[in-house]
DNA sequence: GCCATAATGATAAATTTTATCATTAACTGA
DNA sequence: TCAGTTAATGATAAAATTTATCATTATGGC
């Protein structure tokens, strides 16, 4: 019996990237692999785990499979983990870079922004409190455009 | 058979204060929620909800009412959620007002501090972005002086 | 194409979280 | 102080999430 599995269309150009990244990390380029990278990538609000597992097990990629690929994407940085208004763990595509989330509490929209100055707050941090200062973890939160119009 | 249970030490000043927020919510002063609330105000890391779990079983405090009075803490604002470098979900006890955590990668030692000075980014992102923001969630991590000081 | 082996799926197990309900105990007010 | 009311708890079960194991598959390098 063969299985038909359709998978998501991409550019020839962005397979290449993909490869590269993958090949750089000594991983290898599953069709499993890409299916979730796939899938992330369409989600502009990120999905948590079992979300995901869900909507890949249509395309016959198993539970497990998702676990491990999510872990895997984080630390190529194909992936960043974002905490929604309820303080779930989600995943989003993201691009490499120091980037940060705009997420909105009633849709899950997520917008990606760059820049930030935590300079100052670090410096200051430093000398209170004696840590060294790796980085940070900053969402925003609200409401989108579109619902703010729609939630009075 | 007569259970002996130890209850944390802790002034009568304090149990006024925290049968004041309780009783404005509507919620009673149970011996289950004090010692849920002492744990956590004892571990400056914080604790998840299992590590919570297993040291209040000896204190004679279920699973259940642990899950349940940790979301009843956090509304009451006598708990914060932050995440851990491994994107744990943990609970620390705060203090009322606008805090942040600055987290120790290796110890997992949790310092609060107050004050951070986003507006002008918020400012940005309405004008860019059409969101209502209605708040924001900032985590500083690093390694805190005394784990430096071993990490070499 | 063939090989070495990383990766997967299936399965089971462990862990975490939620639901249900009879029993307990915290507040109220007489 | 002492019932009466009812929120809260513990016990239990169930659901959901996450991890582990291992035989089988399929990728990447040759
Ligand atoms: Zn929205
Ligand atoms: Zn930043
Ligand atoms: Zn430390
Ligand atoms: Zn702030």
């Amino acid at each position: 019996m063969i299985k038909f599995i359709i998978m998501a269309k991409r550019s020839k150009q962005e397979e290449a990237e993909l490869r590269h990244v993958f090949g750089k990390a000594g991983a290898r380029f599953t069709r499993q692999r890409e299916a979730v990278w796939q899938l992330f990538k369409g989600k502009a609000r990120g999905l948590t785990i079992p979300e995901a597992a869900k909507a890949l097990k249509r395309k016959g990629v198993g539970p497990a499979t998702v676990y491990r690929t999510a872990a895997l994407l984080e630390g190529l940085g194909l992936l960043r983990r974002v905490h929604d208004a309820g303080g779930e763990r989600r995943f989003v595509a993201s691009r490499p870079g120091h980037y940060h989330a705009l997420v909105c509490r009633s849709c899950g929209q997520v917008v990606d922004f760059e820049g930030c100055d935590l300079s100052l707050l670090e410096r200051v941090l430093t000398t209170e409190t004696g840590f060294r200062i790796e980085g940070h973890h900053l969402e925003v939160f609200g409401l989108c455009a579109s619902c703010k119009a729609v939630n009075k």
